[in-house]
DNA sequence: ACTCATGTTATCAAATATGATACCCTTCTG
DNA sequence: CAGAAGGGTATCATATTTGATAACATGAGT
């Protein structure tokens, strides 16, 4: 019996397309990154309100700013104000990219 | 004898004041996140004005965004890209803040 | 069903980054 | 000294993000 194809298949016939594996890579570190902010503002038991308290500014714009949808690139100031106001600091790095 | 201040005690003094000490933290991330990409381009050889034809820009852009003096904190996008010029990949971390 | 808390999305004005150009400085090499 | 290569900085127009407001969606609890 020929399984139906999942999601898993679906995603990993697309990503052959190249032009398609470079844009799901570009958006990867951004995910990865929002993921970690999200993370740590429910570790830090912080909701979009009061991060936004925090920060000066209103609930919309934190749902933007964690929104893995959003098309707009943040800051780095804001990704490290973000940060700061749940008591961490921000360290970027670079590696080689992985070719695969 | 009674040894004039060095930088450092002059350094290590000012960091005393809470709000200079902020201010410092505040730059250290960004600092050395610029050293990197500096180092990243030099390791591979490339001078700004390549840079700044792989990147579709000038010279004195890729100079800006390289400055540690420049008060503009660039896009999340625009560290990418530049990474992604010199075949790196980004990573952004959390860390707990360190307290001294 | 109603309300409250939380989060999402769209829109517009205001703030800020980016692109391009021009000009300056230093170092090196002839 | 002259010229070229590599960088730095200021300025302005343009592009994009951010802040604020409003409307919508969902889930929990009553």
């Amino acid at each position: 019996m020929t399984k139906r194809p999942t999601l898993k298949d679906m995603r990993a016939k697309a990503l052959k397309d190249p032009a398609v594996k470079e844009a799901y890579d570009q958006l990867v570190p951004s995910f990865e990154m929002k993921r970690q902010m999200i993370a740590m503002r429910k570790a830090a038991g912080v909701t979009q309100e009061q991060m936004a308290e925090k920060l000066g500014t209103k609930r919309s714009n934190i749902s933007r700013l964690e929104s893995l949808n959003s098309d707009v690139s943040p800051r780095l100031s804001t990704i490290q104000d973000y940060a700061r106001a749940l008591g961490h600091s921000l360290r970027v790095t670079f590696e080689p990219a992985r070719t695969r």
